[in-house]
DNA sequence: GACCCAG
């Protein structure tokens, strides 16, 4: 499971030789290679299985003839998916007919990250599924809206996702496929672009994962440029952390595991030579933060014209002002194959309308789907806002520390999560709490990489149960057995706060919030009332009044909260963002054919409602 | 203010 730099370093000592084959064909021209991604810009993802693909038992195939040559980028690697593509090419039938799933396992040492075959290795520490309560799925809401919405599946099997994939599917365990799987995972085999409000503790990573990985498999592409050092993934991930891009790496590797389909990921912080020489060696899937992305594409060693696949991992805070720029030179001024012609597929569980509006120019004709969550689990999280003076914040956390260590709600099953505003406060209340004895680690954006996974592996395993961070750590990871977690200093923006929240009552499991509140927080009070009484949770009177009187100042308001608050809804249906006369494109020409409007009212008036409490991220 | 290349 581990991702981290210094263990791929192992990886790669292991995997050398390398036996990438490389069929001598001269670097390639952009031209020919954007013929060939014009010509194949849309791969079929039909029920077709080449043939090498049908009944094919896991590893049995033993490897070709070495084939002495330098590392080549962007060799198909492990062969199961047609990366031969054309066989008629300088590649030779033989060299593709040898390249069956699995079978360079004993000399590329492709980890199996199962632990049931021969290879030992450590279980992952999360099956996620394996703890959902899927009977709280059963009536779980959902909404589509788009032009033919490609109806839901309830069963991995009615999916045809390919021989591989779905052994991998089983070795995790996933029985069934999670309410965002079942509705996300047909729409992009389909082929269509996507918008997805969806849940990272019921499989959002899954969710995408699986149709790229299933379309890469399955998809007849043009021999990619070789012999250069760029390289050429196939699927582009984006998420905004570090630690999310390896989380999510860990998880595609899993699922790609003797499929043939390579994933690399490519961050910041981490010497850049290991990457380089991953990437080398082949990629198909790119797991990457921005700006690592972008000096790649700078230094010429990563390419984008192949890109069939776009998919943006908490795509809001992706396009949010901090990263917007950054992704709109990715996406629109890099060499990635336009909208329409590639597939993108953006997911984050917050999504303002605002955001939705600015992600349109990414997406074609897209669907818009929301996975909400049945009212129930809403008391997995139970959310405290107390009113703390920021002088005495300190010594109200020390208490709230003290009582759990009574209850024995302290320790290696149930961790706690502390938020606070800034780096500096972070170092600032680690230390604290480590010289009052509370052991404590921290994560923020000032601290080496290194010293980053450290502390996050610290606290997963319980050796420091209390982590202090700044929202670096507030979306997407998951982290079993945070049983609490404290705003000592709340966000400025209510998304942020679910976001953060969300790190607990994960799985099924219960959740404790507590939110340290005062003055400085006014701009909050209104979204953070608004939010708990529709988790129906016990609203202080206090905050009542303090979001009464910011509710007509027009105090609160920045630019993600503004309008419609959740994105549980298609901003595509609120004529007030269709206004401008541009409405129609968003719609890539034609509205709504989903009945939106007769379940829309159980929504709420367009929030998740209950959802926005818990797991859901 | 936080997060996102490199050094």
């Amino acid at each position: 499971m581990r991702t981290s730099w210094a263990d791929s370093e192992e990886a790669e000592a292991a995997a050398v030789p390398s036996t990438i084959i490389n069929n001598g064909v001269v670097p390639n021209s952009g031209a020919a290679a954007a013929a060939a991604v014009s010509g194949n810009s849309r791969p079929a993802r039909s029920a077709y299985v080449p043939p090498h693909l049908r009944n094919r038992p896991p590893s049995s195939t033993p490897p070709p003839p070495a084939v002495s040559a330098p590392p080549a980028a962007n060799t198909r690697w492990g062969g199961g998916g047609g990366g031969g593509g054309r066989s008629g090419g300088s590649f030779g039938g033989a060299a593709s007919n040898t390249r069956t799933g699995g079978w360079d396992r004993g000399r590329e040492r492709e980890v199996n990250p199962f632990g049931d075959d021969v290879d030992v290795e450590p279980p992952f520490v999360q099956q996620e599924n394996s703890g959902i309560n899927f009977d709280a799925y059963e009536d779980i809401p959902v909404d589509t809206s788009g032009d033919n919405v490609p109806p839901a599946v309830n069963s991995f099997s009615e999916i045809d996702l390919g021989d591989a994939l779905n052994l991998n599917i089983r070795r995790c365990k996933y029985v069934k496929p999670t309410p965002v799987q079942r509705h996300a995972i047909p729409i992009s085999i389909a082929g269509r672009d996507l918008m997805a409000c969806a849940q990272t503790g019921s499989g959002k990573t899954a969710a995408f994962c699986f149709p790229i990985i299933s379309g890469i498999m399955k998809g007849q592409y043009a021999q990619r440029p070789r012999g250069s050092r760029t390289a050429y993934p196939l699927a582009l991930i984006l998420s905004p952390t570090r630690e999310l891009s390896c989380q999510i790496h860990d998880e595609a590797k899993k699922f790609s595991y003797q499929t043939g389909v390579r994933v690399v990921v490519a961050y910041g912080g981490a010497p850049i030579n290991q990457q380089l020489r991953d990437l080398e060696r082949g990629v198909d899937i790119l797991v990457a933060t921005p700006g690592r992305l972008v000096d790649l594409l700078e230094r010429a060693r990563i390419s984008l014209q192949m890109v069939q696949y776009l998919a943006l991992d908490e795509a809001d805070r992706m396009l949010d002002m901090g990263f917007e720029p950054q992704i709109r030179r990715i996406v629109e001024q890099m060499d990635m194959p336009p909208r329409g012609v590639r597939q993108t597929m953006l997911f984050s569980a917050t999504f303002p309308k605002e955001i939705q509006r600015l992600a349109s120019d990414f997406l074609a004709n897209y669907i818009f789907l929301a996975v909400g969550r049945v009212g129930s689990s809403t008391d997995l999280i139970v959310q405290r806002v107390e009113f703390v003076q920021e002088s005495d914040k300190r010594s109200h956390l020390m208490d709230l520390l003290h009582a759990q260590r009574e209850n024995g709600t302290h320790g290696k099953q149930a961790l706690t999560l502390v938020f606070v505003e800034t780096k500096k406060g972070a170092d600032a209340l680690e230390h604290w709490l480590c010289i009052n004895g509370f052991p404590a680690t921290s994560i923020h954006g000032d601290r080496s990489q290194q010293e980053r996974e450290h502390a996050l592996r610290l606290f997963k395993s319980g050796a420091t149960p209390i982590l202090v961070a700044t929202d670096v750590a507030a979306r997407g990871l998951d982290i079993p057995h945070v049983a609490h977690v404290v705003n000592f200093d709340l966000p400025n923006d209510i998304d942020d706060y679910v976001h953060r929240i969300g790190r607990t009552g994960r799985a099924g499991k219960t959740g404790l919030a507590t939110a340290f509140f005062n003055e400085n927080n006014s701009s909050l009070a209104r979204g953070l009332a608004e939010l708990m009484q529709e988790s129906n949770q016990e609203v202080p009177a206090w905050l009542s009044r303090y979001a009464a009187r910011s509710s007509y100042g027009g105090g609160g308001r920045n630019r993600r909260s503004g309008g419609g608050r959740f994105g549980g809804r298609d901003f595509r249906r609120d004529t007030s963002f269709n206004r401008s006369g541009g409405g129609g494109d968003y719609y890539g020409g034609g509205r709504s054919n989903s009945g939106y409007g007769a379940s829309g009212s159980s929504y709420g008036g367009g929030g998740y409602g209950a959802g926005v409490t818990s797991a859901w991220d």
